[in-house]
DNA sequence: GCTTGACTTAGAGTGCGCTCTAACTTTTAA
DNA sequence: TTAAAAGTTAGAGCGCACTCTAAGTCAAGC
């Protein structure tokens, strides 16, 4: 068996901070993690592997609502509702990959603005020999 | 001559809202707009083109914080400091490039799972079809 | 003359995703 | 035994980037 780690020990594994880890489980992205005599939050390999999907998710920019929908499918259906799930992961794909597209359009001008100063001092430092 | 355009006509040429506008001109992005005599604002082809640019840097998730520094470098010497201004896009440059990479990264996991999941809609459907 | 609609300002409100605080209990190490 | 560290909850607060509201001005068309 695994040992079932602390709040801090899964902060540190997953880089969310506990406050967050408290804040996913009370917004229903996280459910019901197992507990200690004393009350204190006890998270399986399992949860791990749970919260660094999620984060996946959230990384991918995810909206909370979303990954509610989707924690909600898991839930419900831990044996099922594949489709659904793939179906919710397969639009945020689209929606990532679109997102990423569109960095890569807006950077190129970006680009374009970086080169367009590099000639401007170019020639500034050409002129600065011509007249030294 | 280009004719000067009025707030409404520069939100539908740049996707921006009138409210975004103004905002930005408040907080220093986008300086000294002409005005008609009435005191509303008129736009040259200029601000226009600023104003797109200023756009860009948003949509690759400048911080307006940093669009501020941008703004302030290109008003206070317009027709220098363009080894700063570069510098500037350079980092922001490097910073969205890495942000891409990361949203692959993350992607694939997610890609990973869709796959899972398609495995497993398959495994159904077959024993499905044994069971009929 | 009067309505409609576009404009102006200062400042308030919103939605998101955390992030922190207060007040308290429990555990651990010196 | 006692101080420090880590946990708990409910709920408040924050930073960002807008977004909207209220109260007013102004010009054009009926």
């Amino acid at each position: 068996m695994t040992a079932a780690l602390t709040i801090k020990q899964v902060a540190e594994k997953t880089a969310l901070s506990v406050h967050t880890l408290r804040y996913y489980e009370r917004c229903g992205l996280i459910a019901s993690v197992d507990r200690a005599s004393n009350g204190h939050r006890r998270y399986s390999a399992d949860d791990i592997r749970w919260i660094k999907f999620l984060n996946r998710l959230r990384l991918t920019g995810m909206p909370i609502r979303q990954m509610q929908q989707y924690a909600k499918l898991v839930r419900q259906y831990p044996d099922a509702a594949f489709g659904d799930r793939r179906q919710l992961l397969e639009n945020h794909r689209e929606t990532v990959t679109r997102q990423i597209h569109q960095l890569q359009e807006n950077l190129a001008v970006v680009d374009w603005k970086i080169q367009h100063y590099s000639e401007l001092e170019d020639k500034l430092n050409e002129h600065s020999k011509i007249n030294s």
